[in-house]
RNA sequence: GCCGGUGUAGCUCAACUGGCAGAGCACCUGACUUGUAAUCAGGGGGUUGAGGGUUCGAUUCCUUUCGCCGGCACCA
């Protein structure tokens, strides 16, 4: 018999007989372990928890509380889920797609003529919970190809006949089997069904079979699974406090923006709105300026032949909004570039101009499919905090470090840690292979030299360069692409731009195509999601409430109200015949950074009370001292 | 655009298998004169998203269409 040399995650090693399994190695560790095991590692590798260890080997234990054994538990679950399905509207009625695991939990994509409810997710649940109590063993059999294939033909699933076709000539087929069900599946799992413990089935959607809009459209439920209940509420409150901070709820309720028929995707926003918008313009603005770049203005309407020109026209007509007026078409500006580009030819430019940073608050208008549209996420109308640089060659790598440090500073007054993207030639590009990799490896150049960690994302530039883009994460987690630095030799060929060199002679420049907020709309949504609507005392429509205990100390107030907006502060007075509690709680609702309460003790000693959102009553101070405090908040842009 | 869901007062939501459309908040009026998250009473407010159909009768059933929501696909 031979002997098999099993090293364990602590260094330690043991002997086996050959033909041990991972369970035995759990076993022989302590029964407690066995127990708790779900799944193990071997080599490195996942694999089930009755996986014969075929040699020498690494072998770990996965426990509940790993994330791996979660993951395998989320497959399982998946699994779960389309047995259940089968059960519930029959075997032979539904194919299957695929089940993944994914952040979370786990989807099915199924084929089957009963449109699945939201109704039926509860009756599916309860027969999964079924499946968990009946504890059935789940086995892993090696299949060969014309086995799988004939089970699947016989089911008439032509779904799982497409992925055996594609699976490579020497590729082990597995299927899994619990009960009565099997799915062909590479695994691993559980050892059983009754080893999964908390899960939720939480929505049904459309989803294209293989992810491509020419091809059938499957069922897809979703579903989220965890290691404990006590994980899957904690996960279920999550999502229900991110409802709460949900930017379309906050929107209406504070009345920063609205939505009408009358214009779908299109925002309106309301004067709270408007002030948060302004804020950030203003901001931003006041960056630009310290940093050399030059603000223009440009027409929402251009001639359609500039978007021929400019390559726009070709790859995005299909989004494009286009009039036509005195016989001549004309299309609404989905981007700045093209008009940048005729600013910058309206005169001729020295090589001393360089870099010319020609920026814009540029409203775009894109026509987005219907199906695509999210509050001020996804809109069909949009404002970009736009800029085009035009520099010479050499200047390329400097320009970029200073648009980062630019993003750097923007993105820590709000408090985002970000990270950062390379995103290389996309297929359906424009220009040389050559200048694409002069392209890639400047921005490449850049971030290694910052020393800035990136991660590349293959295909997903632009037509007409590569580019970096900076992924924000918000107080919930969750990561949002906002700036973005493009290169681009493109645009200047297309539009002939030049500039005159030193030699006297014409040279090309290049176009840095930069945006920080990205879509000022999108930035004021994040933005509101990740405050929960409490914007820091700079954005906050209100900045100050003064709050009247009783008519007596109007006057009162009324002076210290000329007083605070002579000092720029956004204040008002609310001296309603209501009870301070009523005022006060309105003023909390409405998310205003500074409640100050005005009695007699106040009107009589020049002070005020100061009731901070979010921190309470901080007891009264002086007048003065309450503007000073306030001001210095919006000058520092404390969060 | 595709799949599914959904649309009732300004907002949030009720109305059993088809039988007179209702509540809370908000708004208006009056009383109360108020010390840190909702004072009391009264009142106004609706072509039930829009169009068509079935029916004695439609918020409810069917159909077309628009918006919105969850996904998919798309995202310069």
């Amino acid at each position: 018999m031979s002997v098999l040399q099993v090293t364990l995650p602590d260094g330690s090693k043991r002997e086996y007989e050959a033909g041990a399994t991972v369970e035995d190695v759990a076993a022989s560790i302590s029964p407690s372990l066995r127990k708790k095991a779900i799944a193990g590692k071997v080599d490195g590798k996942i694999v089930d928890l009755k996986a014969v260890i075929p040699h020498d080997a690494s072998v770990e234990i996965l426990t509940e509380d790993s994330e791996e054994a979660l993951e395998v538990m989320r497959h399982s679950c998946a699994h779960l889920m389309a047995q259940a399905i089968k059960r519930i509207i029959g075997d032979d009625k539904v194919r299957l797609g695929i089940g993944p695991v994914i952040q979370d939990g786990f989807y099915y994509d199924i084929d089957t003529d009963v449109t699945i409810t939201p109704e039926m997710l509860e009756q599916i649940e309860k027969e999964m919970q079924k499946i968990v109590k009946e504890n059935l063993p789940i086995e892993r059999r090696v299949v060969s190809r014309e086995e799988a294939i004939g089970i699947y033909k016989k089911l008439n699933d032509h779904l799982k006949l497409e992925i055996i076709s594609e699976l490579p000539e020497d590729a082990e087929i597995t299927m899994y089997y619990q009960g009565e069900f099997f799915d062909l599946c590479r695994g691993p799992h559980v050892p059983s069904t009754g080893r999964i413990k908390a899960f939720k089935l939480m929505s049904v959607a459309g989803a294209y079979w293989r992810g491509d809009s020419d091809r059938q459209m499957l069922q897809r439920i979703y579903g989220t699974c965890w290691a404990k209940k006590s994980d899957l509420d904690e996960y279920l409150h999550f999502l229900e406090e991110a409802r709460k901070r949900d930017h379309r709820k906050l929107g209406k309720e504070l009345e920063l923006f609205m939505f009408s028929e009358e214009a779908p995707g299109m925002p309106f926003y309301l004067p709270n709105g408007m002030i948060i918008r302004n804020e950030l313009e203003k901001y931003a603005r006041q960056l630009q300026i310290e940093r050399g770049y030059q603000e223009v203005r440009t027409p929402l309407v251009m001639n359609q032949r500039l978007w021929e020109q400019s390559g726009h026209w070709d790859h995005y007509h299909e989004n494009m909004y286009f009039t036509e007026v005195d016989n001549t078409k004309f299309a609404l500006k989905p981007m700045n570039c093209p008009g940048h580009m005729l600013v910058f030819k309206n005169k001729i430019h020295s090589y001393r101009d360089l870099p010319l940073r020609m920026a814009e608050f540029g409203q775009v208008h894109r026509h987005e499919y219907s199906g695509a549209l999210n509050g001020m996420i996804r809109v069909r109308t949009f404002t970009q905090d736009d800029s085009h640089i035009f520099v010479r060659p050499d200047q390329i790598e400097s320009e970029i470090k200073h648009v980062i440090e630019l993003v750097d500073k923007i993105y820590g007054v709000f408090g985002f840690p970000y990270s950062v993207e390379l995103s290389t030639r996309p297929e359906d590009s424009m220009g040389s292979d050559e200048l694409w990799e002069l392209a890639e490896r400047s921005l490449q150049n850049v971030l290694e030299e910052l020393k800035i960690p990136y991660r590349i994302n293959e295909g997903d530039g632009a037509f007409y360069g590569p580019k970096i883009d900076f992924h924000i994460q918000d107080a919930i987690k969750r990561s949002h692409q906002c700036a973005t630095i493009q290169l681009d030799f493109q645009m200047p060929e297309k539009f002939d731009l030049a500039y005159v060199g030193e030699d006297n002679a014409k040279h090309r420049p290049v176009v840095i195509h930069r945006a920080i907020y990205g879509s000022i709309d999108r930035f004021i949504g994040i933005l509101t999601e990740h405050f929960a609507g409490a914007f820091p005392t700079w954005l906050a429509p209100v900045q100050a409430k003064l709050i009247t205990i009783a008519e007596p100390h109007m006057e009162y107030a009324e002076k210290v109200r000329e007083k605070m907006a002579e000092k720029g502060i956004r204040v008002e007075v609310d001296s309603r015949n209501e009870k301070i509690g009523y005022k006060i709680r309105e003023a909390q609702m409405n998310k205003i950074p500074f409640m100050l309460v005005i009695g007699d003790k106040e009107k009589e000693d020049g002070t005020l009370s100061v009731r901070r959102r979010g921190e309470g009553d901080l007891g009264a101070k002086k007048v003065d001292e309450v503007i000073k405090l306030i001001l210095d908040e919006i000058e520092t842009k404390k969060y």
